[in-house]
DNA sequence: CCGAATCCTGTTTGATACTG
DNA sequence: CAGTATCAAACAGGATTCGG
């Protein structure tokens, strides 16, 4: 094991692993992947995020290079998010998680109900 | 897109993704990937978590069938904790996601430098 | 339309102490 | 050794309001 350790805390790969942790920054790099989007349009598109939540985060990803942000100067302005080619291939990376949930929910959501039955069997 | 939607907060993907959200069970993931660990030694290779997280992210990942946990009759009791099969499809796809930081932290780091600057340059 | 600022609440987490 | 219980602190997140 001569990588980077990410078990310890001044590790530079634990940043990543936190900023991948947040959901809203999940959501808003999978979306963003599908097409550029405007603030409010965005906003529609993941049901129950506060637009404080959506513009820190926003702001946050824009500060790590992963998403670009421009303006327009029309009247009213408008603001359109998009990702960069680092948050590109983030997204993809990201893709992978999603589609092991698919794959694997009901595994789990079996585990589950058998762990809540009491029996902790498992293979 | 036909696929189930993680934006709604219905969608069972989004459990998934939740789960993978957490700091804890993603690092606990990786290091049980690659040993079975007993409770205090898993402490101590997680540097800063405490035992009252450790033993709750413990719990949750084995209700979902991700992570095996083992007793020992020894005196004092042993237990020992290990990922499932299902536990280690996890851990694969979480790795990719720790090489894409590692690969990429540079560039990240990079960003964030630009942007503290004033000059929102992105590319 | 796109946000920033403020306030306020509930969940998460850490410290500490105690048990089988 | 492997946890649980309890309490306080910290923080994330929502609601609301205001400004460019």
């Amino acid at each position: 094991m001569q990588r980077p350790d990410p078990f310890n805390a001044q590790c530079p790969t634990r940043q990543v692993l936190d900023r991948i942790g947040d959901k809203w920054a999940v959501l808003i790099l999978i979306m963003l992947d599908r097409e550029t989007l405007r603030f409010n349009a965005l906003r529609r598109r993941i049901e129950n995020i506060s637009q404080k939540m959506l513009s820190q985060t926003l702001k946050s990803l824009e500060r790590d290079g992963l998403v670009r942000r421009e303006v327009f100067a029309t009247v009213p302005v408008t603001v359109e998010y998009s990702l960069t080619e680092l948050g590109r291939t983030l997204a993809k990376t990201v893709e992978a998680l999603t589609l092991w949930a698919e794959s694997h929910i009901e595994a789990v959501q079996e585990a589950q109900r058998r762990y809540d039955r009491g029996g902790h069997e498992m293979n």
